[in-house]
DNA sequence: ACCAACTTTCAGAAATCTCTGAAAGTTCAG
DNA sequence: CTGAACTTTCAGAGATTTCTGAAAGTTGGT
């Protein structure tokens, strides 16, 4: 009773509201909070009792997490139900989400830049001609991001001997999560 | 006449659509799209005929931005009328979405995470335990990225060359992260 | 091949987010 | 202080996203 639950429900909460930060679906969020709190793997009738969701919801939203890497479906022989259970390696789980942001937003701005600027190159017009600086300057920086993605990607996230490096310089510049 | 319109609308577009997945709303990433292929400041009557959008979406939009610290209102001596202008050095764009983005997302997680640990302390089943486990795992990991950000937000975020370094050096073992 | 056990799909309902337009508020010149 | 010139606010309209529930589709055992 108790703490347990209580914490499991504000972590479904939570997740709920960020996940649509994250461009995953607020009920995908919420079913992957309830997962993180159970030991075992749940299948969907569990979750449809646990979130309040119905079939389809469960069904849509187990799908979208797997799609983004962050769940495992698996079968136990003898029966045709599915269950499912987070991925805990959460440095994997992060690569698949950069993985997949990479590819909505940078590589659409990345292809369209690389077709613009050309074409704003018979203009004559100031105005045409700050755009084309802008584009420029912004297809630098995205490249550079998106550099920054791929190191993540092929590196194990920030290899962890560097990582406890910047972890602890952090706290000691004291970066406290501030109020509400 | 053709090339730029295009252009910018193409640009409008694409910023419009993909907003949404930065946490900003749709109108907003019209607007920065607009003023940045535009020479000169512009007033909210320019944004509202060259958008096709309402005074006071306008107005929400410009408000948003200036929140965001992606564009700044000026107001030319002698007149009441404010200009838009978009913030031009992107680095210091990047850098305040990263910091609005942390401020929304990590800062209230390691919060939530911070209290819900100790509640758990208590209880002995099993589920508990595992939670707790994973509750620690991702603090570890948002500790970790949001330490990366921190990074990216004193150092002046990504000074080309110095991002590789910050990545390499973090490989190698031992050896404090250079910088300051 | 057939059935029972599950899962997925999808049209329409419901909830949420966004925009409009006009009224109210603000600011400055005179 | 007053009025003109702008900006901001906000209730309701409109658009978009998300959820439900039942029908259709799969799958494995027999």
């Amino acid at each position: 009773m108790g703490g347990l639950d209580d914490v499991r429900g504000e972590l479904v909460d939570l997740w709920g509201r960020l996940a649509p930060l994250w461009g995953v679906t607020p009920a995908a969020g919420r079913v992957f909070g309830w997962l993180l709190a159970s030991s075992d793997a749940i299948d969907a009738d569990g979750l449809c009792e646990g979130l309040g969701m119905s079939r389809g919801a469960v069904s849509m939203a187990c799908r979208e997490l797997a799609d983004w890497g962050l769940v495992h479906g698996e079968r136990p022989p003898g029966t045709r139900r599915v269950s499912y259970r987070p991925v805990t390696d959460l440095e994997r789980a992060a690569r698949s989400i950069v993985a997949t942001r990479k590819r909505r937003e940078w590589d659409p701005m990345l292809q369209h830049l690389q077709e613009w600027i050309p074409r704003l190159k018979g203009e004559r017009s100031a105005e045409a001609k700050v755009l084309r600086e802008r584009l420029s300057d912004l297809e630098g920086l995205v490249r550079t991001l998106d550099g920054l993605a791929l190191k993540l990607l092929e590196g194990g996230i920030v290899p962890k001997l560097g990582l406890k490096l910047l972890v602890s310089q952090a706290k000691r510049k004291g970066s406290a999560p501030g109020g509400k």
